[in-house]
DNA sequence: AAAATAAATTTACGCGCGTAAAGAAAAATA
DNA sequence: TATTTTTCTTTACGCGCGTAAATTTATTTT
């Protein structure tokens, strides 16, 4: 180290230690607020001075201090994603795709997840207003949001709503169409076999629930099939215990009126099948099967179950696409959508051996 | 509304827009230093003026500009947390803990994932220390990291590395006993059977893997019982359709010695199990079984799987909260450590349905 | 009550950058 | 080449808060 001493005390003076914008100017030969207008937009100087500042930019990789940024622009560059919990790799895979489109789109992800409770969602969305977002995509809790909290936080932050809406509140909502899917999956299961039997809780805290109870009511009385919802009961967010719960009074109880279920959610589902697999009770298409399960989101683990569960998917990489062209379109106007607009993807039936 | 307009003015008079703190001050009848010292730490002030900035709060909610602290401030209250894929439920649930106890702690937990790509990982760690965190605790991505990179990272910035470690990198590691977990299964395998054949990934890209597969070899060799290694192909994150293919393999090829595997972690299990029911094979402990597997984590998932897989759990209160404990030293220290600390905790037996 | 201590106030500066205005320099147009 | 347009430089101020020093006021101690 000693003999070395002496280079790396030469090469430490020539890559001098920048320590603000200003010495970085001074360096690179351009002026502070030029360089400035060069890391807000790249394309706003000539060429040949953006050629000499990223020439700069490699040899004394110099950083704007993004909190002296975010306090003088009026418009940050931080984007907020609300998800209601993020230990659901529903919510975690949908988070993904919409943390990488955001930073395609040049802003700032914050990521955070309401661990299930209404009170961390305000306190999500008040730490997202202290640094003041350009913008928020909220999936809220659903029943159990503090409506009118989040009401007041979208009057003051452009909001965009996914996975699940609540009535007139944001700019927009995107989402997955309840209706067309359970349409479909309904029309699938009939036609391959018998119409379901529809397996949800009673109380259901996300709002899809809700819309999908009268998807499979209006559907099957539509092709006039006698209908049985099932409704467990059960609190929380530990979905595959309730399902497994569910799933065996339902069958001990021989409570099913058909052998065909539908799942309320793959959650419920992956209980279900649990439950199935420990009562011996065989679920899948082929002749030799007591039962078959289908059921909503194609969540990353329905892959994987045993059977494989056949479900419908959500269009994860439109509805991530449209959640943040919306809040781009929004935040590029500068104005508020006069209209809440909902854009509804439609949902793509996945045939696996469940069902 | 017309009728309320002239009462909704007067009750807006009533509550004053406070934009910054000189205006609360006033407000409160404090003078700003010491409203600034109430934020930073409210027992650093007087009783009487800490009720009185109290009342003030109520009635106008005012809080502090975020960047404007942290642009003044040496130390933020930041404290990043860097995992390799949080799509995976595993990584969700630990980040999950460690978010409510930094909360708990008065830091702010800046949540970031690397989606499985070592670019990004770096991409993290960058963008972390351009908002001067007090500290980051880091789960590396493994074998793929960016080594050097994240060694630079950690000579500036308090780093613990947590569930995955990198020899010398970083101030501390705290993770799970490797080979304490896999002895105890060992033991309860051969105990309750027979010895297991060892099911893993040949280029595994997690380090738990290598200690894994060592402290099998080692655990056989001391109790003299002959080993087998099953190694499987395959890239990326996708372990369960890794496990899969590597089981389909093995079973239709009959490569197991034994009817007891091993997986190296839940996720490749997952897909052993998959793979097992899709070719008739039995898992589980019963008489009428054809096979047991047993695995590694307490993946969410590992509850639900059919049969519920038997697997060693990771203490992850333990581990969360001794990775922020011992961020927390480091911060409070304001000193590096010394000496590179190792924490590793033991792992609990979960005996479930499949061994 | 006087002295000693603790806490709050006043005053003032700095952090790193955004941004506006006016003028100078360079490039594009005629 | 002269003129217009674009781009850059210079200068200067402000953002909201941290923080230090000196002073005043309030509380505790003897």
């Amino acid at each position: 180290m000693k003999v070395l001493g002496k280079n790396l005390g030469i090469i430490l003076m020539e890559i001098p230690k920048i320590r603000n914008m200003e010495e970085f100017a001074a360096f690179s030969g351009v002026s502070r607020p030029t360089v400035s207008r060069f890391f807000h937009d790249p394309d706003s100087v000539r060429r040949v001075t953006r050629e000499k500042l990223e020439r700069a930019l490699e040899q004394c990789d110099y950083r704007p201090n993004i909190f002296a940024i975010n306090q003088n622009r009026k418009l940050t560059k931080n984007l907020g994603i609300v998800v209601p919990y993020l230990a659901d790799p529903f919510f975690a895979e949908i988070a993904r795709r919409i943390e990488t489109l955001i930073i395609v789109a040049g802003f700032r992800p914050i990521l955070l997840s309401s661990h299930g409770d209404p009170l961390l969602e305000v306190e999500n969305l008040e730490s997202l207003r202290s640094i003041k977002p350009a913008g928020v995509l909220l999936a809220p809790l659903g029943r159990s949001s503090n409506i009118s909290a989040i009401e007041k936080f979208c009057l003051d932050v452009p909001t965009v709503l996914f996975d699940s809406n609540i009535d007139g509140v944001g700019d927009a909502f995107v989402g997955h169409d309840n209706f067309q899917a359970t349409s479909v999956m309904i029309e699938y299961l009939t036609r391959t076999g018998e119409p379901p039997v529809f397996f949800e809780m009673r109380d259901p805290p996300n709002p899809n629930a809700g819309k999908r109870r009268k998807a499979y009511v209006e559907a099957m009385n539509k092709k006039e099939l006698e209908q049985q919802i099932i409704q467990i009961d059960g609190d929380g967010w530990q979905l595959e215990e309730i399902g497994y719960r569910g799933a065996v009074k339902a069958i001990n109880g021989q409570e099913l009126s058909r052998s065909t279920v539908f799942c309320s959610n793959d959650r419920l589902a992956i209980g279900f099948l649990t439950a199935a697999y420990e009562l011996g009770v065989k679920v899948g298409l082929a002749p030799d099967c007591d039962l078959r399960v289908a059921a909503h989101d194609n969540h990353p683990v329905s892959h994987f179950t045993c059977p494989r569960l056949t479900t419908i998917s959500h269009n994860f990489a439109a509805i991530a696409q449209k959640s943040v062209d919306t809040i781009m379109a929004l935040i590029e106007s500068g104005e508020r959508s006069q209209e809440r607009t909902t854009t509804l993807f439609d949902g793509e039936l996945i045939m696996r051996a469940s069902a």
